[in-house]
DNA sequence: CGGGGAGTTGAATGCAGTCAACAAATGTGG
DNA sequence: CCACATTTGTTGACTGCATTCAACTCCCCG
């Protein structure tokens, strides 16, 4: 992990900014949000940014790259909880009890912006908005893990992996307009781990949307020509899956 | 529903607010708080209290029964996203899109504390506390949707079943100490929307459940004598179960 | 007493897991 | 730049858990 507490680029001209907790501001509470930031980190892809049982005391904006968060269980196996894409807010903890329950590693290489949480206290206070800022990007977190909840628990597999890689691929496209292809850093051992299937089976299940013309994915891209085609597998449509996409 | 403004039940009083929101509050901030409450509701068995595509306009922390929340599928099956048990607060939403990602409905006769949302604004700019109390209780709901996420995608229903079993028992317990059981007012075909299993399956598991004296079931109540072996097939040390407890 | 919801049982089907081996891609050091 | 090691992806055969469908029982409530 490199760290840079110095020359900060400006929060005014960050390209992630719509889709990220500032976005929610106004322009000029920027001014008084923006010291907040204590630093500009980045990690190489494998590395920990924090491990289940820490004590929160930073948050994090995503500013590039992708992180897994993730449970280990008790047999061996991990519990992919979600993948953070550029602008996700992390591991902000605010409660009595602060302790994370979950890990997080950088999936690809990835930079951050660095909040001491302890700072939160006091710029809430001269900045209610901020309040409402933190609240409406957790709101759009707990509707991804109600949909994420919601896709797992339904049986085909076909379908569970359809609407993973359709969200991933429509939050991803909406950070870089025009691309005809998304970055995919994870593997499918990883979307296993998200889904609750094997990484054999997983395989199975990408070979047959492959056949099918629904997706390609090679050299860690994802391409996805027809989304509506896709959706429909997933068992989505197009304007409800726009609606996890909004607010972040 | 029944709806009662007048003459409302003093927080300080409240029973349940040590598990509840105002729990995060000291005394003598209730005094600003309390006037977000405008009225006390009463819902019976089956009524809905908020739809799927509403925009939320009220809050409710639950002072008595339980509510069931969850999404409709596209296949007439019905996504169960949890149970909300007395002292979860319930459908507050302050972000640019405040449509609700589920329904909510009365599992049995309920009794609720009702907080139009507006006067949040303003109170949080008095009281920068209580958007630190929402945040802490909003914190402690997602760490449940992450264990309920982590639960539905390992394998085996067993496993499932006895962990969503535990965690009702161990929250209801802590409300109702002393009791030799606790309330259990849903149906197995509810424990299978929750878990995406069959109620026919459900119904095998509960029966293996029972021939190994692990719980007992019957007349809307649930009995565990041993958590500590109900604990052990969940697959989660008792130690980490109450973790999940804290905070509300 | 009759009806409907909830729970129970059995048999047959099928989706996804397991195990084992191999191929391809990626990365590392000599 | 090649040789080797490791990770990631692919294939096949076999097994088993959970679903499906259908019938039936129990119990509560009007």
């Amino acid at each position: 992990m490199k760290s840079n507490t110095k020359n900060l680029p400006k929060c005014q001209d960050c390209l992630i900014r719509s889709s990220s907790l500032f976005g929610e501001l106004e322009t000029e509470q920027l001014d008084k949000a923006r010291s907040l930031r204590s630093a500009q980190q980045t990690y190489e892809a494998g590395e920990y940014l924090y491990h289940e049982g820490d004590v929160s005391e930073k948050a994090f904006t995503l500013y590039s790259g992708w992180v897994t968060l993730f449970k280990n269980l008790k047999n061996g196996d991990r519990q992919i909880l979600r993948f953070a894409l550029p602008g996700d807010f992390l591991c902000y903890k605010v409660g009595k009890h602060k302790v994370i329950d979950h890990s997080a590693i950088a999936a690809s290489d990835v930079t951050l912006c660095t909040f001491p949480i302890d700072r939160f206290k006091q710029t809430i206070a001269e900045l209610p908005d901020l309040a409402f800022a933190i609240s409406s990007v957790t709101e759009t977190t707990t509707q991804r893990c109600h949909s994420a909840l919601t896709s797992i628990a339904s049986h085909p597999a076909e379908t569970k992996v359809a609407f993973l890689l359709l969200s991933l691929y429509v939050r991803e496209m909406s950070l870089s307009k025009g691309a005809e292809c998304v970055p995919f850093p994870i593997t499918q051992e990883d979307v296993g781990d998200a889904l609750g299937l094997t990484s054999i089976h997983v395989n199975r299940v990408f070979q047959s949307l492959r056949a099918q013309g629904l997706i390609e994915c090679k050299n860690r891209c994802l391409w996805v020509s027809n989304k509506k085609a896709l959706a429909k597998v997933a068992k989505i449509s197009l304007p409800e899956l726009e609606s996890l996409m909004v607010g972040i």
